[in-house]
RNA sequence: CGGGGCGUAGCGCAGUCUGGUAGCGCACCUGGUUCGGGACCAGGGAGUCGGAGGUUCAAAUCCUCUCGCCCCGACCA
């Protein structure tokens, strides 16, 4: 491509919307994408280009793992999601709309539905399992709030694959299928990834793992084993008890309440009574629900004083389908104190109680006393538990973070920040269960279809990638998915020049090598500035004293050496280059 | 959805408090000089000041409503 000939529109200034994102403020300036609305967006010929060679590899490995492309609506009739709950399930997120008639649509999240009631329509027989099914295609949900461009969308490009099996075993194999191929996609992209523990959430389904890129700015927390090959999404993640966590010397007292007036917050409390936060216990309230709309249930969690509850675990040990903190008005209705709440004597409204595993023998505690002004000294946590009874359980609900124990080898483990780039899951019969889909085993028994999910969210790793592949500069992409693999700069016009830089933006081409040919007449300032904005891997360039010699220059974008080639030979030499870095 | 901020030329911004001819830099067009890391000089084109209503002799500026976008949080199969 002839730069003079191209649509590239790169901006000098930061655009104001996009300071905080390195991936979206390089992807706009660069000319890849435009903004057209919150969490909506233009890909232009270059942005284009990349979301291509994404996809081209995505669709390149799928294919390779036995999974066969379709292509599902994004319009989809609402019947479908009435049939799995999902129409009310899916709240606001979900962008719903009418045809002429009043009918009911929606714009397609995810298709679980849309693909199983393809298959149930489909699929008689065990024979015709097991089957694979993939889709590269727009999504649309309705996200409260879209942010950091390409990477939390209202729209974007999703690969989802849906596995369908006539066994659990069957959909494990499926599962493994995938999870290889997806390793083979993000090493082929290029980008410094870890695969975590995952929590399935409400997709039902008990397997699942995430494709993490490691970013800074990633919305997700994992924590990774600095040892083993323990990784876990922090919602996801359990830790080892660590060692200060077991209680204090038992002093022999006797469990009893002691006035803590206005001494609300732990740091109140612990200062107050002299000991440590690791000695205090803190309380969280939540009103929860196992249906949408449901009447609202009151549960009570207890944690170590410096730790944080991990609402997702909490979420998964109540089995709800929402969950959120009670309001001081709510608190106050059930009979408990805020700044106050202990394990004695909880009111009779709080249905379930959880401890946190890692207190839940420990002794020595300053627990709320459930009045006001009063805390409890020296208190066993097993007592109050016992106390408790039925309503009373123990669990892991404590967010794991640095410093935490490996849960498989004891190791410490570190905090990341990562990207969601892709997710798989066995979903069982979560849906296959609710839409009928059965098939007839070798013995003529109807079974439930055994399905699992796996997604990729192609455009987002567009911008996760940016987001690690980039310098002070511009852009630095991977040669894998770089929108060009060359980048061609005519510093003179000189007649011969340009028909030296002519013959070899030809002469790659005609190899096969991705150029794009900056022809236009700039200055070399604005030339190299471009060049490194763009981020294409190799820069040749063409100047006078080089030239002269009968040589051109030859530079990687991540890195300062550059060499000179002979223009005879230049376009073998570089075409090999370009095939080495693609491996 | 709660909190905060911002909408003025393609981009980045000033002007708003204190109402009185719509400005600056970059980009763009023309001419000239330049030409290895975002050149210089001269001339020029380009804006319903997000929208609607109101106050006023007069509104980018004051008032009311509204739309949009960004950031923090909640949310995020």
């Amino acid at each position: 491509m002839r730069y003079s000939k191209s649509f590239i529109p790169t901006l000098r200034e930061d655009p104001a919307e996009a300071r905080k994102n390195p991936s979206h403020r390089l992807l706009l300036r660069g000319g890849y994408i435009r903004q057209v609305g919150a969490g909506i967006y233009e890909f232009l010929p270059l942005g284009l280009k990349v979301l291509r060679k994404v996809e081209g590899i995505v669709r390149d490995e799928m294919d390779r793992a036995g999974a066969q492309e379709v292509m599902l609506p994004a319009l989809v009739p609402a019947e479908l999601f009435k049939e799995t709950g999902r129409w009310d399930l899916f709240g606001s997120t979900l962008f719903r709309l009418k045809d002429q008639k009043r009918n009911d649509y929606h714009l397609g999240p995810t298709h679980e539905e849309v693909i199983t009631d393809l298959v149930r329509g489909v699929v008689r027989s065990y024979r015709q399992l097991p089957v694979n099914l993939y889709q590269i295609q727009w999504k649309y949900r309705d996200e409260a709030r879209p942010r950091a461009g390409l990477l939390r969308c209202r729209e974007f490009l999703m690969k989802d694959a849906y596995s369908f099996d006539a066994t659990e075993e069957g959909a494990l194999a499926s599962y493994r299928t995938m999870r290889a191929a997806y390793d083979r996609i993000f090493q082929r992209v290029g980008v410094k990834y870890r695969v975590v523990a995952a929590d399935s959430g409400a997709m039902g389904g008990n397997t699942s793992a995430e494709f993490q890129i490691l970013a800074e700015t990633g919305e997700d927390a994992i924590v990774v084993c600095s040892a083993c090959d323990y990784a876990a999404n922090v919602e996801a993640a359990v830790a080892q008890r660590s060692l200060s966590a077991v209680a204090a010397t038992v002093s022999g007292k006797r469990e009893s309440d002691i006035a803590t007036p206005n001494k609300k917050t732990i740091e109140e409390v612990a200062e107050f009574l002299k000991v440590p936060s690791t000695q205090t216990v803190k309380a969280g309230v939540y009103l929860f629900g196992q249906a949408a709309g449901s009447v609202p249930r009151m549960a009570v969690v207890f944690v170590r004083g410096d730790r944080r509850i991990n609402e997702v675990a909490l979420s998964r040990e109540l089995t709800a389908t929402w969950l959120r903190p009670a309001e001081d008005e709510e608190l106050s209705a059930a009979g408990l104190q805020a700044g106050y709440i202990g394990p004695r004597d909880l009111p009779a409204g709080v249905e379930k109680v959880l401890v946190d595993r890692e207190i839940a023998e420990a002794t020595e505690m300053v627990v709320g006393a459930n009045k006001s002004g009063f805390h409890r000294q020296h208190a066993a946590m097993a007592d109050a538990l016992g106390a408790l009874g039925e309503r009373a359980n123990i669990a892991d609900i404590r967010a794991v973070g640095s410093g935490d124990l490996c849960p498989q080898c004891g190791a410490a483990l570190l905090e990341y920040k990562g990207i969601e780039g892709g997710h798989i899951f066995v979903l069982g019969t979560h849906y296959t269960g609710k839409m009928g889909a059965k098939f007839l085993d070798e013995s003529g028994t109807e079974k439930l279809i055994v399905m699992g999910c796996y997604g990729i969210g192609v455009s987002r790793l567009v911008a996760a990638t940016a987001e690690q592949c980039h310098n002070g500069d511009g852009l630095t992409w991977p040669m894998s998915i770089a929108p060009y693999q060359v980048m061609l700069s005519a510093l003179v016009t000189t007649p011969e020049a340009v028909a030296a830089a002519d013959g070899l933006y030809e002469a790659l081409t005609a190899l096969g090598v991705e150029v794009l040919f900056d022809d236009r007449d700039e200055r070399p300032g604005v030339k190299f500035k471009d060049a490194d904005l763009l981020g294409i891997p190799l820069r040749v360039t063409l100047g006078k004293k080089s030239l002269e010699q009968g040589k051109v220059e030859l530079k990687a974008r991540t890195s300062k050496d550059v060499e000179l080639i002979d223009i005879a030979t230049a376009a073998e030499e570089i075409a090999a280059r370009v095939k080495a870095a693609l491996g």
